[in-house]
DNA sequence: TGACAGTTACTGCCTAGGCAGTATAATGAC
DNA sequence: GTCATTATACTGCCTAGGCAGTAACTGTCA
């Protein structure tokens, strides 16, 4: 992978971790890990009063951001389509959101949030919110923005 | 959790999202359960040729540091008791590693890696350090120090 | 010494994601 | 206009983690 990497540009960076002292339980890869899990049961503490998960909150946030169908839903998130299908199932008997059909397209199931779906969501956000900013108390809003940049450039680099 | 910060500390340090501007779908949470899924996608690809998944080189790489009982690799990679009994009955039929039975604790099952276990393991870290390098391409040692640090602070907000 | 709490490993049950296969609808090639 | 290809949603099957309960064992304290 180095390789490749340095044949693409003149410049060679140095790979961050070395054979010598490369120690797999304290690189970034379990701190990812462990951070996202912190993460989720922050969020689900969080969510607790308003009978939702984390998990249903992803959806709905990135139900909100844009995505109408559960094809982009799973896009989006890198989601099962099978694993999608239940959940908007979970979500409908939730009385969240609801499955209506489009006369365009009589494939695709558009999704729209209910009446209550759109009185808790920005609860859900806000409460998300907070967790959010509870993880990264004591960091400026400088590096918060540097630790996003880092996540895109790996994630560009996938 | 914003207001226990100002109050611990005299400067109040500043929320990083506030309710105007917060994007669900494009702050860091997400960016870290992309990455994460990435990175385990990566190195699954990775070690297929050696036929282990990347959850069982979490297992070997956390045995490696130091840990020898599933109780101990639980509470270090926050993992539940019950999957890990299972996680280890493959790990152990897959040969690479298993349990033992010592004097002192007659509860504990002390693990051990196999001799296929010790062969393989050098070359698991290997590929995962490759994966983790290609992830990190472009960074500077600077730059993952850094990224180290903001994940570390953020598990000890957590 | 003996009751009791805590620890370790394990098991059964439930939930949920991953994958393969299917039916229906839209799109594109000819 | 027809047929092959692709897209969308869904289902069944398998695997795996989460949780609760259990048995064996250890250490503590009255």
């Amino acid at each position: 992978m180095s390789n490749i990497s340095s044949m693409s540009t003149n410049v060679s960076a140095p790979d961050i971790y070395d054979t010598k002292t490369f120690e797999p339980a304290r690189c970034v890869g379990p701190l990812i890990s462990r951070v996202r899990v912190a993460l989720l049961e922050s969020l689900d503490r969080a969510l607790l009063p308003l009978n939702v998960t984390s998990a249903q909150y992803v959806i709905l946030s990135t139900l909100a951001s844009g995505a109408d169908s559960a094809s982009q839903l799973c896009r989006g998130i890198s989601y099962d389509a099978g694993a999608m299908t239940r959940m908007i199932d979970r979500l409908e008997q939730r009385g969240l959101l609801k499955r209506v059909r489009v006369a365009d397209d009589r494939r695709t199931m558009k999704l729209q949030l209910t009446d209550e779906g759109k009185a808790l969501y920005p609860e859900m956000r806000a409460l998300a919110m907070e967790v959010i900013n509870g993880l990264l108390r004591g960091f400026t809003k400088a590096e918060a923005r540097q630790l996003e940049d880092f996540l895109k450039r790996m994630l560009e680099n996938a």
